[in-house]
DNA sequence: TAGGCCATCTGGTCCT
DNA sequence: AGGACCAGATGGCCTA
């Protein structure tokens, strides 16, 4: 793989000194195909970088964890963001923020458990004399 | 050391 | 035509 490239990250300096691509159609002007593929490398570098990675970590900030800096996987940010929402859906959706909500089981509509964040606030509960708050964080 | 996770590269497709 | 977006491939790092 990437034999015929630079490899990782060609730099911007080294994109004057490469080569480029004899073009065989009349009127077409070369193109140095070469520094054409770093660059478009770089703007995909810079939208995972400042948009993908940005927006994941905006959505961490949302997720509550215990502790808050908890590092988590983008795969896990996805799903416990989903799991919140369902969460904070239910506590919409009875208007009681003290009642546990239910959550169904992935693809099994008759068995049901604790949701997550519920889940952690009861265990967090158990672990200590104050009570109240509902937020309690996962894990 | 195997497996999970991630960054990066790459080529294809779609959009402007 | 050029850029944005996407998915697959690859290699490096980290941890159990």
């Amino acid at each position: 793989m990437m034999d015929n490239y630079l490899s990782y990250q060609c730099l911007s300096e080294d994109w004057e000194k490469m080569y480029t691509v004899t073009p065989h159609q009349k009127g077409v002007e070369a193109v140095p195909v070469v520094k054409q593929r770093c660059q478009a490398n770089a703007r995909e570098r810079d939208r995972t970088q400042n948009s993908v990675n940005m927006a994941f970590n905006t959505l961490r900030l949302l997720i509550p964890t215990e502790p808050p800096d908890r590092k988590l996987s983008k795969i896990e940010i996805l799903r416990l963001a989903g799991s919140y929402i369902t969460h904070l859906d239910n506590q919409l959706y009875t208007g009681d923020v003290e009642q546990p909500c239910l959550q169904t089981k992935d693809g099994d509509n008759r068995s049901t458990s604790l949701c997550t964040f519920c889940w952690s606030a009861v265990k967090k509960d158990n672990n200590s004399t104050t009570t109240g708050h509902i937020y309690k964080t996962p894990f």
